[in-house]
DNA sequence: GCGGGAATTGATATATTGTATCGATCCCTG
DNA sequence: CAGGGATCGATACAATATATCAATTCCCGC
């Protein structure tokens, strides 16, 4: 991410939680600034070495954990369950509408690729949930797959 | 499931194992039959429980992970990564092809249920997918709700 | 039947991810 | 400044999963 997008989403997170009542405070910022300059999603501990790396700070894994949680309560990051790890959400100083969003999830290799589906498609998703009593489908879809490299590499099918 | 299921079941995987020159242990055979007769996803240390429990068996977890591991390859059980738990397929004794399969998993009290999507919401996810390079999509996808009981009780919306 | 070797299992240790708890500290407000 | 809520530090622990190596079982050719 570029240093004006980064610090667009900085200060637009920065409103977001102000305007909630929640200080945005020096470790907050830290973990933000780690999920918004990582190019990949990042484990809760991931997050902690990357914030201790080359300085004096001391962020525990513990505090990792309680801010993770504030923000995907704010919306400004989601965790991929499927990965274990956490990725900055990519809407975070839009204002207009979003496109659905989803994650594509590599099963072999981890490797995680945003893609954007069909109101169709997701209307399809929704509908066939509804019919079993689920009414509140995440717009923030994760989707297990293969990416090419994998694919290319070793040619197994996926089995689960 | 009942009991003529669970024979047909069980002689189906013994079947497709031997075929592969697997053999079905009574450790293998204590496990799926877990699977089978449980009617929700178990975790790992869960199914050990199970076997475990009023008999003077004793399987490790260890064991089990090994043992799931090689019905995941069979194609026998699913794992629900979103939930950390596993699920005996719903097709082992099929013979016929199958519907499109998936998982919906409630985000609060992680309540699962199996759904069929139509084949043209699964193409839009295939399309979507293979636009950056990810070939084999899952056709066991999971995906994270929430089921009406929860959102009756609290009515919070899905935030991950 | 009997070695030899592969498949399977047992047992233990350890890694990874996440939660619980409780006291200390900071900071706003009256 | 005192009180109280929000935030943070620190430790323990739970749950999930992997690594490793020795022991056992089982099958196959002899």
């Amino acid at each position: 991410m570029n240093m004006v997008n980064y610090q667009s989403v900085m200060t637009a997170a920065e409103q977001k939680c102000l305007h909630q009542g929640i200080k945005f405070t020096k470790r907050r910022k830290q973990v933000l600034s780690v999920l918004i300059e990582a190019d990949v999603a990042l484990s809760a501990y991931e997050i902690a070495e990357r914030c201790n790396a080359g300085s004096d700070s001391n962020m525990p894994a513990m505090s990792v954990y309680r801010i993770l949680d504030l923000f995907q309560e704010q919306n400004l990051i989601h965790k991929l369950d499927i990965a274990n790890k956490y990725v900055c959400c990519a809407h975070i100083s839009c204002s207009h509408e979003h496109d659905n969003s989803q994650f594509l999830i590599c099963g072999s290799c981890r490797h995680v690729e945003e893609i954007s589906l069909s109101d169709d498609a997701v209307q399809a998703l929704q509908t066939a949930a509804s019919a079993v009593g689920f009414n509140a489908i995440s717009p923030q879809l994760e989707i297990k797959g293969r990416c090419s490299r994998c694919e290319h590499s070793e040619g197994h099918a996926i089995t689960s």
